[in-house]
DNA sequence: GAGAGTGTGTCAACATGCTGACACGCCCAT
DNA sequence: ATGGGCGTGTCAGCATGTTGACACACTCTC
């Protein structure tokens, strides 16, 4: 019952510095990617589906982290500005496959660079190798608490 | 012009692994405060006011990464249920010192005993070493993105 | 072929959090 | 004492995201 370690300062709580050093990267990847008019979760969206094209929106969702609602309103818009196309079908309950334009693409390909700034910025202080070590932590982390995290919808 | 790194797969990527690891904690921690009745920015709130005595909302608000109306929310909820107090001044512009009552410092030790539970799990795959090394890379990550980042208020 | 089971897209309601803006108190320089 | 600058608390409006629920399509089993 003794008080443990509770007594740390918060600046040495791997929690708190995760949510420190995310809070941080989405400021700033938010920041990057607002002369392109492109949200993060926009982005991430083209990204994995760049690399993983014909996925549906829950699957989508679930990649991103997001409800499958968010998904929907994040794809709708994203649609609309011809980033990306899906197949328009009138009923529900059915698997809608969803790929990049080349307008989409060349969007995409501009925010990476962009992005690639701010990851290059986030990881100049790290060595390559510390840079894989910190990456599979973060995995291990992730891995550890449960993956299956976030909004799981209903 | 070339494609550099841009094929790499989001597994890969430290943005994608920070997010997903913060995403797997957050989502933990909500789990295991549900039963106390408290969300992670109550738990936040009061962990740093048990540090750091008479903080005001703005600075409390600044050192968990939220506005200052948020904060503002949270303090407004915590002072109903009797875990802290403020001085009921009238008057707007003026700081109100927060301190925590006796109820909410033994709420905040029970959380930090559930807490502590998340975070053993979630850091069991890696040694003290490991640990440090972590928190370090993190706060360094944190730190080149920009010190002042989240919603920084008006 | 009929049935359950799973996955999907959509709607409504709700909760959370932020931006913008305002009024007020404190502090320092004049 | 008086003025400006800064920090603070609060209000209104809006955006984002989630939970809960429903209707429909696909697949597998009997």
């Amino acid at each position: 019952m003794s008080q443990e370690q509770i007594l740390q300062p918060v600046d040495e709580s791997v929690g708190y510095m995760l949510k420190k050093a995310s809070t941080a990267l989405r400021s700033a990847m938010d920041q990057a990617l607002r002369p392109l008019d492109l949200t993060v979760p926009q982005y991430a969206c083209l990204e994995v589906l760049r690399q993983r094209p014909g996925l549906s929106g829950a699957e989508l969702a679930r990649a991103v982290f997001v409800s499958r609602q968010s998904m929907n309103l994040v794809l709708k818009g994203l649609e609309d500005r011809g980033l990306l196309t899906r197949p328009p079908v009138s009923g529900h309950g059915k698997a809608l496959p969803t790929e990049l334009t080349s307008v989409g693409r060349e969007r995409l390909l501009a925010a990476s660079q962009v992005l690639g700034v701010v990851e290059h910025k986030m990881l100049a202080a790290l060595a390559p190798a510390a840079r894989r070590r910190l990456c599979a932590d973060l995995a291990s982390i992730a891995a550890a608490l449960g993956d299956e995290a976030g909004p799981g919808g209903s």
